[in-house]
DNA sequence: TTGAAAGCGCTACCAT
DNA sequence: ATGGTAGCGCTTTCAA
């Protein structure tokens, strides 16, 4: 490996002025500073990110800590924190945290360790004291933690309202809906926009709304269980678009059509949606603009720059498709 | 920051008896290990990785780098490989190339000033000789190269045979093919295998062969033209589960009924073939045991552990769903 | 069994 | 405009 000192051997200066043209700071004559970036060159030098790491406590890295990337709301998000990230010269570790407070504790520890700038944190299950208590530059998606940590997220009782009003306006009467875990703050805020909708209707009662936590295999299950226990359901809010997709699945391999017998609409805008025959009807979020707009803000926030909001709510929107009539 | 001086002090040792406690080796007495240890705790001090990582020239971190995480198959491998790490102590670094050599340069280049430990690459635009002058330990997953780079994949080639075979067993009479780009070798070898099953027979012709560069929109229009241009097309054999999905969705949009109309089968097993209607028949690779693998082999190649075998060729499976009969 | 000190490769301060 | 050097926090000789 060649080092810091060899180039300035080689170009007959100190590690003081080489250390100077690599930073672009401190006076450095013209003719000393074009020969030292010829050596450079030469040499294909590139300084050791470890050690300038250990003297500035920096790392230029960041931290992507989500519940787990197999989870197809995730990896978009991740894409889109990875290409800003990129623009800004920062490099991206993911951690699945599975879910478990522990694993995204000791995840904290080890980032600390190594001098991590920053975490980007996607549906954490840590509480805002401990937050604040990180000793990191945090940002959180998708959660609306109460605390003074900058927050992106979308308007989700807006859009849960929406969705479900929309669902009314084509007609369907009696609306179910397919909500998330009982403990996380967006799948509460989906459930309270649909109540906000539907809760004075006369043929509203709670038995209408099924847990499907966020998933596939539990929403097809809570879909049939709803449909043959209320068959006079005919549509179908789902809290998020996976949940959606699995309602989708459920509703066909019971043989009953969409959108006519039943429609469906989702919430998140995953392109998942549009995988599936017929393409899912969804309240989207911009997700690659959220993910974009947290990687932006943590890098603010690193760099000790002015944050001019520390709480971004994104609008959504209705994008119609093929599972509403 | 509590830093191994405050400990030694603390502890009213030298830093370097500290180092040994925490390191376990060299010889301390059992005495002041305990106290070394207590004050440890007291303070809970963790050694700064970083500074570890300069003297021992490496991180305890990996990179990851793929195409796109957004593409459904890679979350499945990238969850394999994070979990195994995690096992060894490891950290993960994802990388998304975009399929730009250029990009995977500088990437690479980034992590060996990171002193990052070693790399898995998945569909990788670097020449086999590239990859040898990285200078850095690598094992490749899902792509044959030809050199002594470490590979792990599965059996393309049987596993296109077998599932184009199997369409013919189960009564279709003319197969046709979604195949992935044109300079990818898995996408060569599903397309040898397909031929190798169908080149002879009475009704096939090149015709038959569609691009779809291994994803979801291109392979709908391909399937569409292909059944609208050889209506006697009964099955399609798709290179991979995205393509497959794909083509589930096209022949439903089309009206036709599947399995009876059209029989479809995928390649690689992902999950996304089990999210939709009718769930996509396949030949599965185990991506989650070709991850941990890959992420085992790379570990031992960093720990200079031998291998016992530098190229790795899984079994397929086929799983038959509900788009044959 | 323990400590002193060199050194990993870099940055930034203080001189000159 | 340039150089010398301390120091970032750790590991590992070498001596005692």
């Amino acid at each position: 490996m060649t080092t810091i000192r060899d180039i300035a051997k080689a170009a007959e200066v100190s590690v003081a002025t080489v250390s100077r043209v690599l930073n672009n700071n401190g006076y450095v004559h013209v003719d000393t500073r074009a020969r030292v970036l010829k050596i450079i060159k030469e040499f294909n030098y590139r300084p050791n990110a470890v050690a300038r790491s250990l003297y500035k406590k920096q790392s230029n890295t960041i931290a992507l800590i989500l519940p787990d990337i197999t989870n197809p709301f995730f990896p978009e998000l991740a894409k889109a924190v990875e290409d800003a990230l990129n623009l800004y010269g920062y490099t991206l570790m993911l951690c699945n945290s599975d879910e478990r407070p522990l694993k995204e504790r000791e995840y904290v520890e080890i980032l600390k360790q190594k001098y991590v700038d920053g975490v980007i944190l996607v549906s954490h299950t840590l509480a805002p004291e401990d937050l604040e208590r990180l000793g990191l530059p945090v940002v959180i998606v998708d959660r609306n933690v109460h605390g003074k940590i900058p927050t992106v997220l979308s308007n989700n009782i807006g859009g849960a309202r929406r969705g479900t009003r929309f669902l009314k306006e084509k007609g369907y009467k009696v609306i179910a809906h397919l909500r998330g875990p009982e403990n996380i703050v967006t799948s509460n805020e989906r459930y309270q926009g649909y109540l906000d909708v539907v809760a004075d209707e006369s043929w509203f009662h709670e038995g209408l709304t099924a847990v499907g936590n966020y998933n596939m295999k539990e929403s097809v299950t809570a879909t049939k269980e709803l449909i043959t226990k209320y068959p006079e359901i005919d549509a179908i809010f789902s809290g998020n678009d996976v949940m959606g997709v699995g309602a989708v699945k459920a509703v066909q391999e019971m043989g009953k059509q969409i959108p006519d017998d039943i429609g469906i609409i989702g919430f998140d805008g995953i392109t998942l949606g549009e995988m599936i025959y017929p393409e899912l009807t969804t309240i989207a979020q911009p997700i690659y603009e959220m993910g974009v707009l947290a990687a932006r803000m943590l890098i603010k926030l690193i760099e000790n720059k002015p944050l001019n909001t520390t709480f971004y709510e994104f609008p959504i929107k209705l994008i119609e498709r093929k599972t509403t009539r």
